[in-house]
DNA sequence: TTAGTATATGATTATATGTGCATATACTTG
DNA sequence: CAAGTATATGCACATATAATCATATACTAA
């Protein structure tokens, strides 16, 4: 009795939750998005997102902690670019299924 | 100058986040994978994760919230279940890439 | 070297979140 | 009705995280 049957590690467990708390955050959806078509410099993702320069500074490492970005240099510029191409289908898997539940909920409303 | 092109808008990027968020937590995560095979009630679930009772209790709640679960009061008991398929492929993804990263840093220290 | 520019980081503060304990609620059975 | 069981929730506390400000670091150009 009083088995605990674990069928995934707590390690495996705690990586896959910080790759989805990675992507948990607003603004890092929104440097993400704007990398979406090519690499970018932190200034531009400063004016792209709207952002304070620490506080894009701030997303940016933490996305480079969880794997996610590539990291260039050049000069005095540093450029950043999605690393990991899964990125695209999970942000276009939770598109589609919020979409699907909008359209869902409108229709209820509509009847 | 200083334009702000916001291609998402704050509250679909909100959303998507708060999607992320629910699956950014161990415990949570295992409770997924304990629904992954069907439906559970809180009590099974409780003996499977190891947790007690009102922390599985709260993450339930949590999950419903993010419309991730499926809920059904049969008597006394609560069964939860998958809600949104999406979630499987979302699982498998983030495993997937983080299996790939782990033999290839796996492959890079035996070199 | 000095001045200037792009990025990163330490320190602080406010807010959010996970957990445990106790208790409340909802339902069943006798 | 009372007692028992399954689940939910209020409260308190500890920890984590995001944002801001100021400053540090790294590099370029004059």
């Amino acid at each position: 009795m009083a088995k605990k049957p674990r069928v995934m590690t707590d390690a495996a467990l705690g990586l896959v939750a910080r790759r989805f708390a990675a992507l948990a955050e607003p603004m890092r959806l929104r440097l993400l998005h704007a990398l979406f078509d090519g690499e970018k410099s932190v200034g531009q993702l400063v004016d792209l997102s709207g952002g304070t320069q620490a506080n894009v500074s701030r997303h940016l490492q933490t996305l480079m902690d969880a794997g996610v970005l590539t990291r260039r240099k050049v000069g005095l510029q540093v450029f950043y670019g999605i690393g990991d191409k899964s990125i695209f289908t999970l942000c276009e898997l939770v598109c589609g299924s919020l979409e699907q539940k909008h359209t869902q909920h409108a229709k209820s409303l509509a009847r």
